[in-house]
DNA sequence: TCAAGAGATTGGTATAGGCCAAATCTGCTA
DNA sequence: TAGCAGATTTGGCCTATACCAATCTCTTGA
């Protein structure tokens, strides 16, 4: 029942105990000496590596070097407004809209909005950033009529206060879909990670009081910072 | 800011479109075959396999080959009973105890549990099941006098039910923290995924009515199957 | 005919090395 | 002294190959 341990694994313990004593922002010794060191490959190092990075623990620059690393974790909490809730952790939460498209839906997309097959909607790519840091790239699909949609966004800056405020779009209740992913290469640019580095995802449908669907948003945030926070108070429920 | 497309990425695409149309079970050209169709090496196209397995859309053995996998997803609702859920699904949820020990507590634990530290905790590893396949590891840690906790868990199933009934624990709040993390070789090993492998994990503390904490629990759901979902009533709330 | 063993196939892991891109350093010139 | 160009360093990506482990298929013997 015990699987082997791959090199790669006692590799990245051994680094573990490396940088173990070292601050944040001190140097690692290069891939190629790690490899020299372990006495293994550079690709077994890199492997290693990788998954530390995962984790928030090093940071990697190419040309430069790879770097001890505090995680820098931001939490979430379900139930509060982001912007607040980042704030009351001594962050500074902000966002860049990226693109907004009207268009055919999506298969996926639509069916979460109850269109029928390539209904059309509005699409708001956004980069949202903490301390001016990108921590995630949410993709919101809108349906209905939305004109002007880019500039109501741009003047007030919340989604859900421009589709308040501009178009009587009130939210009444969400449902959050929590789960993994692996960053494509579009959004390993944007977020600043590797592609193929694990990300949190969250696929977000929310309705209107009258039951409607009114957003529905995939946001992928990235693994080595974001925590999202559900607090529930009990009934017997046993999710683990 | 479009980041540059490794090959192993295009080479994923290019397997999607090949399955696309298949059939789950249907078998896939192996990696050697995968490798001289797109021209490329072995070791890239086991890169762009690997983030399929990682979305539960392939799935691959040793010796046998690879084949087309429809995502077996699992969703638990926060508020709700794990295996009440499950079974709504129409699901068979079980699980097995793996071990339980009583030692002292790792820092992150007695920290969790409000612990002075090396404090002692009952630790009861648990192996969760649906429709006879692992889904997640849990490793829950335990303060204060839990005597024949074994047998006690082994009589009910229900770790909480064992805390009510057994030791008059009754959980009052609990909050989860989800984040992503790799597999290590001994996860990989009780859960059948590849070390490293996307996984959800869920780290949960819970307190009794009196704000005590009870329970610190840390599970690692398989990425490509397991949903995390929550829902909200709306307050503006805009977690993405 | 069935079971066990051998061989073939296929995924899993690792090595050695090459080449490219980003960042930094060094040296030269204005 | 500052800026620019070139060289160097370091991470990022890929190739070719070897070997191992798990599974499947075929063959042989009882």
């Amino acid at each position: 029942m015990e699987a082997r341990a791959p090199k790669y694994h006692l590799v990245m313990e051994q680094i573990v105990e490396l940088i173990a004593e070292q601050e944040p922002g001190s140097p690692m010794p290069t891939e190629r000496d790690l490899a020299a060191r372990f006495a293994t490959s550079r690709t077994t190092v890199r492997q290693a590596l990788a998954a530390l990075a995962a984790d928030g623990r090093i940071a990697r620059t190419q040309g430069s070097g790879t770097f001890v690393a505090e995680p820098d974790r931001v939490y979430v909490h379900q139930m509060t407004s982001y912007s607040e809730d980042l704030r009351s952790q001594g962050r500074q939460p902000s966002s860049r809209i990226l693109e907004v498209t009207h268009g055919r839906a999506l298969p996926d997309v639509s069916a979460a909005l109850g269109l029928e097959p390539g209904g059309r909607v509005h699409r708001v790519e956004r980069l949202r950033l903490v301390d001016g840091e990108p921590l995630a790239l949410e993709v919101a699909h809108l349906p209905g009529r939305l004109p002007r949609l880019r500039a109501e966004l741009e003047r007030r800056g919340s989604l859900y206060e421009t589709l308040r405020e501009a178009y009587g779009v009130t939210l009444a209740r969400a449902e959050d879909v929590v789960e993994t992913g692996l960053a494509s290469p579009h959004e390993a640019g944007v977020l600043g990670v590797d592609t193929g580095a694990p990300m949190l995802v969250i696929r977000r449908t929310a309705h209107d009081a009258d039951g409607r669907a009114v957003e529905y948003t995939r946001s992928v945030f990235r693994g080595d910072r974001f925590r999202f926070v559900a607090r529930s108070a009990f009934d017997g429920a046993e999710v683990t």
